[in-house]
DNA sequence: GTGAAAGCGCTAACAT
DNA sequence: ATGTTAGCGCTTTCAC
């Protein structure tokens, strides 16, 4: 049998009254320790302790107009895929004294919209992580709101995107490496800002070095979506298949095992993010790396100079890629090696 | 090239004047809209549209003292076990209007207490998953805050927990079933909560089927730890070993697939909590699952509960738990299987 | 049905 | 070095 509902919270008042100092003072011993006497202030320190006390971040935030805390909104904090952003994001905003929250668009532009909405005026800037919001929404949040987006671009926006154009050259010189003379590309969400990039590039990649690029889809980047992809790139008697993602990629591995086609023997597959998965998956998969952490502390700090300058006049910062490879791509069944 | 830091937000003192109204109208308007003439509401609206009002949130949970929002503190975001929970309290936040934050400990028992300390005046409760905090913290933080407590148990406060007592006899049981005469268990974090509780489980069961039981460890409960479990595993000539949970299971699997060992001929291999990649790692895995998303949802519920009948005695909640049996797991080499 | 005024916890002038 | 005062944006009596 525990008590009833939480005590009340002791306020700097309280601390006041109990230290026998007035309330600025108490707020200075905290803020501008400098500025009070030693002794004073540690007398005003040790009460604080005793009551339990500490500053309210809401009133605070409503006096100075700044909260000392960003938000990061990823469309799906499930998918390990964010894992880096996340963890990169989380550091460098340990660093500069940020309190990081995260918030979940659920996949959807218009959570996503009204998640920004509620956070906008408690936060100090929003970190947007492939964010699905069209772009004169986009816009319109970031005239009340400091905004880096990953993954993303939008013109006059401060950005933190992957190298694709670099990133899918790679995957086309390792394929054609490999003597194959044609590959399918698995398609992602239409709406995906990154799906359309990868698919671009592929394509011009693809024209440089002469293989003929096929584009399926689109299918929902998830491992549920491996069985309808794998049928209709065995249908199409393809010698490799590039997938949106990795998820996607490991559910097509797992359909050809099931239909009993050997990877890479008969198919090459390789993927996108070099998720949590990629590594330890049958056959493990070769996938285009992107530097997450990188970006995520990268984001946080534009958010930084933001403040500091006063401008947001951020040009948009390319990260360079790099091609894993692992055991699910090989030589064309057909092809020289 | 973009205008510079953002517009002043819109406050409620902008809107009235705009419209032509009082603040507390404004207010009104959106926070008890029956009380005032449809057609001022519709103009105040209208026009808070328009300038792209929103309410400050700090200034609500100031005079209110409630900010509708609650915190998830999570021991490692980008821990795949996590992601039902996550999923789970998501949902049911939304759907009782509180906005969730998300928070990571780090693995850090003294970040996760500044963590709390931090956000406490600012959120209207705490979901802690698996807490690393020592008990008499948890109590102190339970003094200031409503808490509700996820996959670990603190006498007098509310908590949701899995029921690794008849999980762990599940595992014994599929074990025994399959002629093993013994298993290694290999431990985690020496402070984990859950996994204490695992493994006196593992132990009763054990007794009751007259199992021997070997305790191995403390390992990082990570993929990279496998080398070393494995090659443990294999001196000990165990025919079965029970992981403490799926990362190292699956790392024990990447390294006595790299040594030879085949599984489950040789050796069977059971992990816990069914994450992201244990239906697709190799051999599949052998695992217990846990309601994930209903603990999430339930931690919620609790939360909302202690606000409204303004108690916090909520009895611990057991949530059932079964085994998945996958590939890794089969007959011992030596028994009658 | 609507406006005026007070106050939530805190900090930043401005005294002293 | 410390106390006093005002005000951040909002809600909530209390008048009208």
């Amino acid at each position: 049998m525990t008590p009833t509902a939480p005590r009340r919270r002791p306020t700097i008042t309280d601390v006041a009254r109990e230290a026998g100092v007035a309330a600025s003072t108490v707020s200075r011993a905290f803020t501008r320790p400098g500025r009070v006497n030693a002794a004073t202030r540690d007398h005003v320190l040790a009460v604080a302790e005793r009551l339990g006390y500490a500053p309210n971040p809401a009133a605070q935030a409503l006096e100075s107009g700044r909260s000392n805390t960003v938000a990061l909104v990823v469309p799906d904090i499930t998918n390990p895929y964010f894992a880096g952003v996340i963890k990169g994001a989380e550091r460098a905003a340990a660093q500069a004294g940020l309190t990081l929250v995260l918030a979940d668009a659920q996949e959807n532009p218009a959570h996503e919209e009204q998640l920004v909405r509620r956070l906008g005026p408690a936060v100090d800037g929003f970190v947007l992580m492939a964010s699905r919001m069209p772009d004169p929404v986009l816009r319109r949040t970031a005239e009340l709101n400091r905004v880096v987006l990953v993954n993303r671009a939008c013109t006059g926006l401060a950005s933190v995107v992957a190298d694709y154009d670099d990133g899918t050259r790679q995957i086309v010189a390792h394929l054609a490496a490999h003597g194959h003379r044609s590959f399918v590309f698995l398609g992602g969400p239409a709406e995906s800002w990154s799906g359309a990039r990868r698919w671009a590039g592929l394509r011009a990649a693809a024209r440089e070095h002469g293989l003929e690029a096929t584009r399926f889809g689109p299918y929902l980047p998830i491992l549920a979506s491996g069985p309808a992809a794998a049928d209709a790139v065995l249908a199409h008697r393809a010698t490799a298949v590039v997938a949106h993602n990795d998820m996607l990629a490991i559910g097509v591995l797992t359909r050809l095992s099931a239909r009993g086609v050997a990877v890479p023997e008969q198919v090459s597959v390789v993927g996108f993010d070099n998720v949590f998965g990629s590594d330890f998956c049958h056959p493990p998969l070769t996938t285009l790396a992107e530097r997450t952490e990188e970006a995520g502390a990268h984001a946080i700090a534009g958010l930084g100079q933001q403040s500091s300058t006063g401008t947001r006049d951020t040009p948009a910062r390319v990260l360079p890629t790099h091609l894993v490879v692992r055991a699910s791509s090989g030589p064309a069944p057909d092809g020289p090696g």
